[in-house]
DNA sequence: CGCAAGTCGTTAGTGGAGGT
DNA sequence: ACCTCCACTAACGACTTGCG
């Protein structure tokens, strides 16, 4: 089975004579290699259009994105409207050298006061964090401390009340989605106590929006064998009798995927975490997300991916594994191929995440039981399986009514 | 007092932008 | 064309609390 590769940034040239359209790019999937009409480009706009400029100042490349409304805009419009702003595109890059946004936050006005501030500490929370939290966490501290927090940093730590807070949640909550700014204050929260704050003690008069993140997912059976098909011969294509894959990495990531494991455990996998004799390998404590070792079995399917991953990374499975990783790329590559293989499918759109949900589901609605499905994948107790994908009532109520029906008959 | 709902700290996903 | 980085956003899972 072949699966034609769909680019979802593919951008093409847009040459409209006597138009200014100099470096201007169209967002859209086509075989054309160039849009040369409007009647062309017409043909391909859906509910919104994509066009991008590219601009380069003094060498350095800049690529901006602008997002038009079809109701709202023509595309002759839209064109106009991205050339009378490549001035303006053209001066922020000079002038910053990148088209990335800006960090926000205006500076802080406070005075400096005496003794160590809060900015001190926060270089010194940062880098005991780095010896334990993964990057993302880090990450995650760092723009809250360094960039959020920026009314705080001058003052120091003992000085800080609860209204300085609120002032930073309150301006947050403008431009920011409700699980950011929960997240900044839970953030500020934990660094603020660490260094034992006396501002903690107030911390329940913090006013904060409510977020709740519960997810709701269904698929059905037929689309979920289309999507586990689709991915284990992701890429494949058969040239007399022998198949070949153009993006075979991607395939042996999917086929883990596959087996209920996380992203970040797949791509943190290394040969010496493989036992080949006993079938089976190891997710070390610092990679899985409870911080606790798992071992899983292999499979056929496993095992061959890791045989054809082995041969592309010209490693030889009969010697001792050594510590190398298998995969090479971060966890954006999978992802955008994931999509893709959706996409030229005609299936909405799923994360990297969701593959797990469509396994538990699957396995949930086919009545295996849940504390198997809990050991697949990887959680300490069944109770967080059950509480995610398992209707409990509703599922021991009706095997109890189909084995009492199954006993009286 | 046993369970489930809520809390809290950590980790993963998204889409634009940059680089080769 | 392909890969990675960044700022922002969403979600997970162990722990805690509250309720019948």
């Amino acid at each position: 089975m072949y699966f034609k590769r769909i680019n979802m940034n593919k951008y093409i040239s847009i040459e409209i004579p006597n138009k200014d359209c100099k470096g201007m790019f169209f967002n859209c999937e086509t075989d054309l290699k160039k849009i040369t009409s409007v009647k062309e480009a017409n043909k391909l706009i859906g509910k919104v259009f994509k066009i991008q400029l590219r601009t380069r100042v003094n060498g350095k490349m800049g690529k901006k994105i602008f997002t038009f409304e079809s109701k709202k805009i023509t595309f002759l419009k839209a064109i106009e409207y991205v050339a009378s702003k490549r001035t303006e595109v053209r001066e922020i890059l000079k002038n910053n050298g990148t088209l990335r946004k800006q960090k926000k936050v205006e500076e802080s006005s406070v005075k400096i006061e005496e003794g160590e501030t809060f900015l001190d500490k926060v270089e010194t929370f940062l880098e005991t964090k780095e010896i334990s939290a993964r990057k993302s966490t880090i990450q995650n501290y760092s723009t809250a401390l360094n960039i959020h927090s920026k009314p705080l940093h001058n003052k120091s730590i003992e000085s800080i009340t609860i209204n300085d807070v609120q002032k930073i949640i309150n301006s947050m909550l403008t431009n920011r989605a409700a699980a950011t700014v929960v997240l900044y204050a839970r953030t500020l929260r934990a660094f603020l106590a660490k260094h034992k704050a006396s501002v903690i003690n107030e911390w329940e008069e913090l006013s904060l929006p409510h977020v709740d993140n519960k997810v709701d997912y269904t698929l059905s059976l037929k689309d979920t064998k289309k999507i586990i098909y689709a991915m284990r011969n992701y890429s494949g294509t058969e040239i007399e009798g022998e198949t070949f894959y153009q993006f075979e990495e991607i395939k042996n990531i999917f086929t883990f995927l596959l087996s209920g494991r996380r992203i970040n455990e797949v791509l943190q996998l290394k040969y010496n975490d493989i036992n080949l004799e006993e079938k089976t390998f190891k997710v070390p404590a610092s990679t899985a997300k409870g911080k606790k070792e798992l071992v899983f079995n292999l499979d056929n399917y496993l095992l061959d991916a890791i045989k054809s991953q082995a041969r592309l990374n010209r490693i030889d499975l009969s010697k001792n594994l050594i510590d190398k990783k298998l995969f090479k790329y971060t966890k954006e590559t999978p992802r955008v191929h994931f999509q893709n293989l959706l996409r030229a499918m005609g299936l909405p759109k799923l994360r990297l995440h969701d593959i797990r949900h469509m396994l538990a589901t699957t396995l949930v609605q086919n009545k295996v039981p849940i504390a198997d499905i809990s050991v697949l994948l990887g959680h300490s107790s069944i109770a967080i399986t059950e509480a995610r994908y398992a209707n409990k009532s509703k599922d021991q109520a009706s095997r109890a009514l189909d084995a009492f029906n199954d006993i009286i008959k």
